[in-house]
Parts: structure tokens; sequence; C-alpha cells
DNA sequence: AATGAATGAGCATTCATTCAT
DNA sequence: TATGAATGAATGCTCATTCAT
């Protein structure tokens, strides 16, 4: 199931333009909605920092929501570009694994204000569009089923089949929950901390003389 | 350190008349909140689902966000609340775990709308007001802190004291992860299955035989 | 077949005062719309010209075309008032006639600005909403029916049943005729030798020794 | 008084280029301002339905209205040019006459949307261009005139010469008719007894033994 | 001659809040 | 205490027109 993006109409003819512009957009609003909300942000504001005229940065988009969607789905791209540059064909299960959740906790601290952003705004999107957003974040999900499957195959890792898909998720929420809680995380412990507790944690959950599920 | 709730000043005298009147602007709200959520939600629309006038309405609070505020503080007192009627003195530490546990599960499937609704409109909250908020929130989580503490105490459960913070946030999280991920989750195990499998994992971190931390 | 106007929601509560508004927001409108034109008009020169402030004209109308809909409507009951009362119920249906004609030709010269409106800028109404301006319309102009079905009856008008209709709607047009084509026919003709001119050829096609259709 | 059109100035020098554009400008707005007038109809969309770039299309007007007066002109001369050829020189006044209304309502039948769509428009244009197409409008009632004043010559129509223009605006203004009143008439009588019944009336005003005006 | 990206003044509409009654 | 009419700044979005290429 791979995933394709939301068309976005354009008045615009240049594709190339197109694409070029809508970075520029994305990199302008992306900021203003973490600082102040999506519906907080005006269009004006959006137009203004990403230096195009109001009436430019429509023949661009078509609403509002459009440049909501368009930042969602770079946030995304970007998660997910930064998670599968850790992963190694010739790695182990586990090795993979290792490395995917060591990369999964320093890409979310990096990236928390974008993560948090998508957990509170992707409500404002109009249905039919929420539902990519959300589709894209399954599939950021199925890179870790796909190494918990890999694991289970060569033997490295512990797991039953029928908790991979869960398994994955836990090992997701515990990356965006530093996004959620380092408000009070952050009081107690160092992002590195955090890292090798709960790193430490999930592959115990997953080791072989123990079994899981 | 004990929450207290922030005072939202009325112009109206009557102490009791108040809360009865908060409560009715509660109620109105919070399901409007839930399914438009706070942005496009007027507070034309809030007064009508309460039964007073807009103008009545504003004597008792001063802007919409109170409402916000009263909404969250709503919530959370009631998650507190059917959180905490689960929890026995005479329990043993990891008796009371088990229960606390189960019972999170079970409110968190039922109040998992509201749940959602706090995560994505808290930011909507003045910063003032959403420190009160966040701090209402540790304090539930205190509450798993304590009951960890006292297994650690009575032998009962396996963890190191540096961890219990942390492993008190995962456990919340756990019980959270079903409103954030509901959609998907629930394509592939029941709410049930799921509380199973998750219960499992987090009671066996804290096994004797094994260690923490 | 009654006519109903087509009922505006309105935000206000209190109907007396809506009805004040409405009127007030009609006068303000109608000369502006007859100036410049439907389009080519704000909202807050609509305002402006009826003297309430752009918030409260918009707790009385929805938009912006509902204003078009209430001229609309003004205008058409007004004309009807000015030529119902015209008629009596104990003249004969051939002095009924002269009467209502007569009247028709001096009211469409006062009003001809107004009917003019109605004919250019009804279609800039919601098609549902049209259909009340043209059922309207239709009224208006049953009144002539009757008033040629009276006048078969009583053996004063000569006139084949089938073309009654037709007959009623000819008299109608030479009424608004003069709003039309005003510009041309003023060079050539005063409204009084018009009206002469007009009536005579419409009372010679219902003469009895001539007979109709 | 020769009917002459306003001239458009154009960027372009190749005279016969303005024409063949200016012909496609009009055949793809005709359509779009019949539908949506010409208010709700963009200059983009003009461009698209006629094939030409915006910046060409804006090669051959100035503005916007221009493009309603070349639509205005195009269905001007049309309608003139199909009434036009059912006149034969060697017909006497009266056989003119019937074979010109009958062709006026029959081409008034074909293209009621466009004649339609002059009254309602016509209005949006610039007070000096409005004279224009007035002035055509006048023009075609002409024909009618001198129809009416050879049938006066060779005596074969009966008509008082202060009346042959008022006569000859009556006979356009009942071809018009159908326009305006299609959607009630048509639900009365078809386009051919309409046709029959009207010029029966007009005729009977014109018969020798009578007398007119 | 043709193109189409850029512009920004302008528009209809909303809605939290106030305050006279 | 309760009411609800009044307010107007603010917002998302449009579109005729221009002009550099």
């Amino acid at each position: 199931m791979k995933h394709r993006s939301k068309p976005i109409p354009s008045f615009i003819k240049n594709q190339r333009l197109v694409e070029q512009r809508r970075r520029q957009i994305v990199q302008g609003a992306v900021d203003l909605f973490v600082r102040k909300g999506f519906h907080k942000t005006t269009t004006r504001e959006i137009a203004r920092a990403c230096g195009l005229s109001i009436g430019t940065m429509y023949e661009y988009i078509q609403t509002k929501e459009d440049v909501l969607y368009l930042v969602c789905d770079y946030i995304h791209s970007e998660l997910e570009r930064r998670l599968t540059e850790a992963i190694r064909e010739e790695d182990s299960g586990r090795e993979s694994l290792k490395k995917a959740i060591s990369q999964l906790f320093r890409v979310m601290g990096e990236m928390s204000d974008y993560v948090l952003l998508i957990y509170q705004e992707t409500k404002s999107l109009p249905k039919e569009t929420m539902k990519y957003v959300l589709q894209k974040e399954e599939e950021i999900t199925g890179h870790f089923e796909r190494i918990l499957e890999k694991g289970i195959r060569d033997g490295t890792l512990s797991l039953s089949p029928s908790s991979v898909k869960l398994m994955a998720h836990n090992i997701m929420v515990m990356g965006q929950m530093w996004t959620f809680r380092r408000w009070v995380l952050a009081r107690h412990y160092s992002l590195e901390e955090y890292t090798r507790l709960q790193t430490a944690l999930l592959l115990r959950d997953l080791s072989l003389d123990e079994g899981g599920g």
C-alpha cells in the first residue's frame, strides 16, 4: 500500500514552479502553526512569512486548510525520510530495531514541535484530507512492523505475530511521548536518559528468553 | 502539591449559583467541542446548548477560553474520580496496579473523545491557564507513581526508583494511546484484547524475577 | 393560490424589531440597487445607507442575496397594493379593467426604476428564492385575469377563455414596456399620450362587436 | 442614422486577426454569460472557453466589459440579420408585416436566452457603451417602423402616423415577451399557439376596416 | 503575438464581547 | 440576575488586470 499524496489543484501550469512555491509556503507556515496554532494564524501572516503576496499564494492553494495539509505532509515525509535512512538491509532484525528506535527518539526529539503540530491540528483538516494524513502516519508505523517481522524471521526477536502491529505502535507512541510530555519529562530526564531507559524496556520485551504476547 | 483549580471571576455573588451554572455550561460545551473543536464552536452555540442566554452565560465566565478551561478541568476531574475509585488502601502495590491499569484502560476507552479533546485543545488556552491543566494531568499520573512506590516498598513490584516517574507516564500513555490511535488499533484489536496485551506487557516489566531499569 | 413570502431566518428574537429593521434595510438598499445594480453595491454601502452597522445588518439577514429578495418582495407588494386599491367590487368588468389599466400605467410610470430592477436582478437570486419572486409576479398578473373573467361573465368584455391568461400578460407587459423602453418612448410620447394610446388599443381588442381570439 | 459599432482598441495591428479573435471571444463568452450572468463569469473562464490565454485575450480587449459589449453587439447583429432576411422588397406592407412578425416570433423563440441576456446585463455596461447597444435596439425596431410606413403608403395597413413608432415597439415587445415570460407562458401555450394568437391581435389592430389610433 | 505568473484592493461574512434595559 | 440587540475589527478568499519574457 504505497502512500499517495492528495493532489491540490493550482492555477499555475508550471509544475516545477508549483512545487517550489509550495515548499516556500510550507516553510513559511510551519513555524507559525507551531507557534500560534492553525486557527490563530491568518492567511496574510502565512503569505508574509513565505514572501508571497496573498494573491500569489492563493494561486498555489485553494484554501487555508490546503496549507495545513501541505505542512502535515511535509512533516510526515521528513519524519519518514529520517527514519528510513537509519535502516540497513544487511542488519539483523534486532540490530535494525535498535538503530531505528535510537533514530526514532533522536528525530522525535528534534522534530517534537512538528509532531505535536500534527497531533493537535490534524482534526482541523477536512474529513477527506485527514484520511491521507492518517494513512501516512500508519505507513510510518509500518516500517517498524516490517523490522519486527524481519527479527521474528531471522530469530533475533521474540514476538507473537498477532502482537507485531501493537508493538510497532507502542514503539511509535514511546517516540511521540517525548513530544507530548516533554514539559514534564524533561524536568526529570535528559533526552539521552529517556532514550536509554525506554529502549531497554522495549528490547527486553522482545528478548528471546522471555517471549512476548 | 495539591492541585488548585484556576479561579474564574464572575459577576454573580451567589457562589452556589455560580457552580450550578458553570456545570450547565460545561455540559453544554463539552460535546460541541468534541464534535466541532474549540475554534469552530461559537459562544452562541454554547449558550444555546446549555440553555442560557448569551448575556447570562457571560455573567459566569469572562472569555470563551474560560469555557474551554472549565471543560478541561471537568474532564480531568472525572478522569481522576473514576481512576481513584478503583484503588483500595488495603491492596498490595501489585494488586493496586493491576486494578488501576484495568480501570485506566476502561475509563480511557469510555472517555476517549474527551481525552482527545484535552490533547488537541489545551494549546488553545492562555499560557497561564494551560499550566493549571498540565498540572492536573501530572497529578493524575502521580497516582500511578504512588502505586508503583507502594509496590516497591511492599516488595510486590520491581523497579528502580529513578524509573518510577517514567513508568507512571508510560502507563498513562498506553492508556491514552487507545484514544489517539483508536482509528487504526480498533481495526486489529478489540478494546479487551488491547487491554490484555498491554497489561501483560506492563506487568512483565515490573516482575520481581526480571528487575527493572 | 395565496402567495407566501420566503422566510428569512434572523438571529433576532423580537419579531417586531425584525420587521422594522428589514424595512430599514430595504429602504436603504433599493435606491443603491437601482443606481448601481446589485453586484456593484457592497454590503457596507447598504449598511451605511440604512443606518445600521454591518454587524447589526447581518443579524437580520443571512446573505446579501437576502437583501435583494427583500427588496424584490417589497417592490412587488407595493406594486400589488397600489394596483388593487384601484379595483372596486361594484364596478363592471369593463369599468374595472379601465381603472386597473389606468392605474397600472400610472404606477409603472412612477415605479419604473423599481420594476426595471426586478427584471434585471431577479436572476441574481438563488434558484429557490427566484421562484418566490416569479410566483409573486404571476400573482399580480392574476388580478388582471380575474378582471377579464369578470368582464366575460357580466358581458362587458369579449374574449375567448383560452386567451384570458395571454391577454392579462399582454396588459402587464404593456405596463412594463414603459419601464424598459422609456429611454426611447419618452422621446416621442408623454406618459399620458402613451397611456391613452395603449389603453385604446387594449380596449379595442376586448370590444364586444369585434370578438377576441 | 446608420448604426456604427463602438470601436474597441486593440494592441494588435492585423485587423483580420483582431476580428477573428473577437469572434472567438464572443463565442466563448456568450453561453457563459447566459448560464452564469456577466458578473459571475470570470475572465479566466472566458479565456478558457474561447481557447485563448488570459494574456492573449487582453490583447484584443481592454476590459471585461468590452467582452459584454461584443457579445451584445453580436446578438443584436444576429437578431437583425435573421429578421431582415424575411423581408422582401416586392411584398406589400401587410405581407411584409406578416412575414416579419412571424419571423420575429420564431427568432425570439430560438434566441430567447440571448435576448434575455441583453435585457439583464446591458446596465452593466459603461454609460457610453450602453448607448451603442440601445441605439442598435432602436434600429432593429426601425425595421418594423418602415414596414408599417410602407403599409400605410400602399394602403394595406391602417394606422395613424403618430402611432407608427409605438406600434413598432409593441410588436418588438410582444416578441420579447416570450423570452421574459416563457417560464409561465410556456405552461399554458405552445410557441406556435402563442405566435398565432399574438399575430392575430396585432394584425387586427392594423386592419383597414377598423382604423388605428 | 502569445503567454501566464504576479498582484493587492476589495468583498461578504463572522463572532466574541458589551451594555442598556 | 437575566436578557439579547448591537458592534466592528478581523478573516478567508477572489479576480480583473498587468507586464516581463
